[in-house]
Formats: structure tokens, C-alpha cells, sequence
DNA sequence: TTGTAGGCGTTATCAG
DNA sequence: CTGATAACGCCTACAA
């Protein structure tokens, strides 16, 4: 109710108005969609847009152009630092393209998800990203591919980063070799004896980090396999109930989220078992706390900044949607030092 | 160059086509505008919608209907567990009230943030939202706030999380207090001798911080400064050297930060210092990991994620823009132990 | 209950 | 080089 000019944003028109040239002319003026305004009306029009504050309705241009200058991000939580990374790498090379970032929480739900690409669908991005896990028997899988085939079809590109499940261009993280490298690896520092932090088997990147480990294990040693939540919650809570359980017969921990193997060490800490000392542990995604946290966690690192980037990069070239395999380096710490 | 077909995204009117009624009917029908429709008219409507994959263009609707249902949000780091926490409390709250967050990264670049809230008012979301300290002298102090208040004439609400220094709704963090706080308790802890790192004075948080440690302390005690930067890195950095210069005069370090003071214990750690014990550490945020550092990092709480819902609840309500002033609380941890 | 028509803010075509 | 004017996809009086 105060005095001040309330009112709808200018126009291009009041802008035309304002600088006594037609729209067409202070469009052109304003984005030289063509070259052709002469130098003192151009500068009339700037002029004038900057005197009254004047920005472009991008939904008109979009609407006008029939292209926006956007792509849409699908996480599972901002929050976690394993996608909080490939936000960034996306961002950057976003930002690179000259392309803002929407970016939507789906919350670990598949439905939530599918929901989500219906909707951004509606925003006409020019790329579209789903990161996080697949999961088996969520059954909206098909529903989802729906979707994101219609996209496709309507001109957009689609990219996951993720499991290739879907035919589209997906950015995939070596999970299975991973962890089967860390496996051969603690084999080879003298671990035998191993827990396993999973979570459900239906949560693809859980079960292949889980069945790459046995399989680098090849049947050597034992294995005892704990199931729970992805989260640090659920490492932790997980290590409660080893515990719990004894650990008369596991020598090292594979936990298969750093979060989670971060969690399972503070719960042995309050437990009285001192990781890397009485108890090797290990996580996957080697994300930054890992050099913070003591001891220092083996992990397995995942190029997660460059995973964004490369589904930037994936979603903006013209090849035909490809698999793209990103490498995966284990990184022994002191958390699962050789033992004797 | 595949057979597949190829073309634009299907329009309202081919819905309508489709269902044999016109566009107008078609509209009523989706989105019930009127609830006047006959069920079997609407049937056919949605039917025919859902065969063609149709999905309402949302920059179209925007035009039409002269608004958007987004929410737009600015963070120096995506990265960063304190802008992540924020963007989750954003997020949720969007989500609540039905809207879609889109989201940019300025780097802490004042510069680069003017820029972004530029060209974010051409989206026209309902509500645009800035977080991150204020830079003192960045110079775009002034512009940011025409163009955030050509914002607020439009009809936008404009929300910062930040230091109050723009006439706009602001929730801020008791920085001084918090710290102050903290100071105190260090003091009835035992701590006598103090060095700060802390970040250059022209950031506010940083500022704020450091200038409440030396309040709260009241004269008593002696304080060292080491000026480093607000990350990881600079903690990392600043205990380098403050090693390096000696630690004689000092019993305790506070970091600004948590993220600086994470750094700040590995580097003591790596040159044979250890945090807790011979050296307290505190630091300023309270995020996740404070709890699975080894000695866990007596903090200043903030309620992180309430800010993003307070953020949204501030611009979202009819009241006068105002000042939100988030509580904080010390928690006293293990690297901070009782001096005897 | 339905359809026609005008408008939202831009861009782009096509004459001048 | 400039200015009408027709799109773009949708919503919404207004009229039927």
C-alpha cells in the first residue's frame, strides 16, 4: 500500500515507446538478430532499456523463439555431497554454454522422479539430466522412458547418469570394476574377512558396488553382507548391529557410499572399535571429507565433477546417444592399513 | 536421421484436434480453469492428451497467464554443505507450494552475482533468492539493489539470506552472537590464548565472525589473526603457517568456518599437531561432518536448512519485508576438551 | 457447456 | 535500415 510505482515489468513495446523506434527495431537493437540498426538508433534503444530496467520476458522469447536457453537437473538430494558434485560439474559447464540451470529434488522416490521429468518436459530445456541409481521393480521405468522418448522426439536431449537402462545417452560410473579393484586391493593388504554395508539390491549402484566386491574377491575369504539404508544413517546404524552381532570373524568393512562408510566409522568410534586399527573400513565415491576424517577412508574415486560435465557434454554434441564409461581409481588410506 | 518421427512437441491444439473440441474446451478441460466441461468432453480431452504425450508448454502459460510458479536461487558453491543445506530448505519448501527451483552459481564473484540476478528477473519467477555473505566495496552494492527493487516493482519478491544490507526481506544468522558465544565458552573452558582465521574483513560472515570471537572474549585472553580464504583450502593453509610461525602463544584456533576448521585439523594433524589435545579447533556452521571428525568440531550451530524455509515462508507471506534473525547455538565438542 | 477471438511479450518475415 | 504484422502456445473474457 506504499506510494511506490508498482506495476508490471516494462515491455520491448515501452522500451520501442521510450526510444521512439518500433518494436522490431528495438528487438534488434536489443539481440542484433540481424546487424542492421543504425549505430545512434541502437543506442537510443540500449539507452532507453536501461533506463527504464527493461530485461527480456525469457518465456516470451522462449515462446517467440520456440528454444529456451535452459537444462533441467534431476537429483536425489541436494544435499549429499555425491550429487551436490555433479551439480557443480553440470553448473559449470552450463554456465560455459551460456544455459541456466533448473534443477528439481526427486528425494530417492521413482515416482517423485517420473513426475518430475513430466514436468520439466513442460519447460522445454534443451537437455534434461536424471542422476541417481537406478531402481529395479520401481515400475515407472517404462513410464519414464516414455517420457523422456517424447522429449526426445520433441527435440530435446535427454542424458542419465546413472545405469544404462534406458536407451539413452548415459554417463556410467564403473561400479562393478571398482569395487572389485578395492576387493583385490584389500586382498592384497591381508584382509580376508570382510562385512559388506548395502543397501536394497533393487538400488542398481548398491548392488553392483556390492557384487563387483565379491566378485574381486573371487572367493577368497568370507563375507558377511549387512543390508540397510544408503545414507549415513545407515552405515551407521549398520555398524551399531555388526557390532551388536560380533566381529569375531570380519577384518575390514566395505561400506558402498563414502557417507555410509563415514557414519559406520563414528558408530565403531562410539563403540569402542577403532577403525583402521582394530578395523579396516572402506567406502566408494572417495568424496573430499575422506582426507578429513581420521583415520583417513579408502575409497574408490569417482570423477563425480566430471561426470556433470560429461553428460553436458554427451547432451550437446550431435552424436548419436552413446554409453560413456567414466573410470574409477581405488585409493588406499589409512582406514585399511596392511595388516600383518 | 532416423525413420523415427521427428517433430515439435504437440500443442494444446493438437490435443484438441485430437479429441474433436476446440482449444478453448481443451484447456478447460486440463487444467479446469471452469469447471464447466462436460465429463465425457473432458474424458476425451484428457485421453487424447495422454496418447500424445502432450505436456502444456510452461513459458507459454506464463505468458498467458503473466506469472510463473518458479523460484529462483542464488549460491556461491553448490558444493558447499552450507548452500546445499540452504538449496535442501529451499527445495522442500518449493516443493510444498508447488514450484520449481531453478538455481545459479556466482562463484562468490559480486560481479557475476549482479549479473545472474539480471537475467534471472527475465524469468520472472515469483521469487528470487539471494544467498551469501555480502562483500563490503564490491562496488555492486547499489546496482544489485535497483535491480532487485525493479524486481520487487514488478511484482517479484526478493529474499536475501545474508547480512541486512539491502532494503529487502532478509533472514540473517547471528554471526556476532553465535561467536560471542563461543568465545565464552572457550573462556570457561580454559581456553586463554587464541589465533582467528578468518577471511578477508570485506566479507561480512567472515567479518561478523571474527569480530564476535573478539567481543565475546571481552579483552581477555590474546588473539593471533591469520587471514586465509573461506574454504577448505585457506584452513588447510592457515594452519600451515601458523605452524610454521610456532605455536607457542596459542591454545586454540577458531576457523570462521567448519569447512576452513576441517581443513585446519588434517593440516595440524599432518604436521604432528593433534587437534583436541595439543590444540583445541573450533569452527562455525555446524554442518553434517562435524560429527564424524576425529576429534569432533565443537561448532556454532545454524539451522542451515531452516534458513531456505524461512527464506520462502518470508517471501511468500504479505508482510512488510522484514529482518529474520536466526538463533544460533555452540555446541562444545571433543576438540575443544576442558583446559585443566 | 461450447467456441470465437483477442491478448500475453518476443521474434521474424516481408514490404517499404 | 525500418516498421507493420503474423506467428509462437496458451488462457480467458465474451458471445452463442
Amino acid at each position: 500500500m506504499t506510494a511506490m510505482d508498482e506495476g508490471p515489468a516494462p515491455t520491448l513495446h515501452d522500451v520501442a515507446r521510450e526510444a521512439g523506434v518500433s518494436v522490431a527495431t528495438a528487438s534488434r537493437a536489443l539481440n542484433g538478430s540481424a546487424r542492421n540498426v543504425r549505430a545512434e538508433n541502437a543506442d537510443r534503444v540500449r539507452a532507453a532499456a536501461a533506463r527504464l530496467g527493461y530485461q527480456p520476458h525469457l518465456s516470451a522469447q522462449a515462446i517467440a523463439r520456440g528454444s529456451t536457453r535452459t537444462v533441467a537437473l534431476v537429483v536425489r538430494d541436494v544435499a549429499d555431497p555425491y550429487f551436490s558434485s555433479i551439480a557443480a560439474g553440470v553448473g559449470q559447464a552450463a554456465e560455459e554454454a551460456g544455459l541456466i540451470v533448473t534443477m528439481a529434488v526427486a528425494g530417492g522416490s521413482p515416482e517423485r522422479e517420473l513426475e518430475i521429468v513430466r514436468t520439466l518436459r513442460g519447460q522445454r530445456p534443451q537437455v534434461i539430466i536424471v542422476t541417481g541409481s537406478r531402481i529395479d521393480g520401481a515400475g515407472t521405468r517404462d513410464e519414464l522412458a516414455d517420457e523422456l522418448e517424447a522429449y526426445r522426439t520433441a527435440g530435446g536431449r535427454a542424458v542419465l547418469i546413472s545405469q544404462l537402462d534406458l536407451p539413452f545417452g548415459t554417463v556410467t560410473i564403473d561400479n562393478h570394476g571398482g569395487s572389485a579393484g578395492l576387493a583385490r586391493a584389500l586382498l592384497g593388504a591381508g584382509y580376508r574377512r570382510f562385512a559388506v554395508f548395502h543397501a536394497p539390491p533393487s538400488l542398481r549402484t548398491s548392488r553392483e558396488r556390492h557384487e563387483g566386491f565379491l566378485s574381486g574377491l573371487g572367493g577368497a575369504g568370507s563375507v558377511v553382507a549387512v543390508e540397510t539404508g544408503f545414507t549415513r544413517a545407515g552405515g551407521h546404524e549398520a555398524a551399531r548391529r555388526l557390532v551388536e552381532r560380533g566381529l569375531d570373524d570380519v577384518e575390514a568393512v566395505f561400506a558402498v557410499n563414502d557417507v555410509m562408510a563415514i557414519g559406520a566409522m563414528t558408530a565403531f568410534r562410539e563403540a569402542g572399535v577403532l577403525p583402521g586399527r582394530d578395523l579396516g573400513v572402506a567406502g566408494f565415491d572417495d568424496i573430499a571429507s575422506t582426507v578429513d576424517v581420521v583415520p583417513a577412508l579408502t575409497s574408490v574415486a569417482v570423477p563425480l565433477r566430471e561426470a556433470g560435465l560429461s553428460a553436458m557434454r554427451l547432451a550437446l554434441s550431435d552424436d548419436a546417444p552413446a554409453e560413456l564409461r567414466l573410470p574409477t581409481t581405488v585409493v588406499l588410506r589409512e582406514s585399511t592399513p596392511p595388516r600383518a
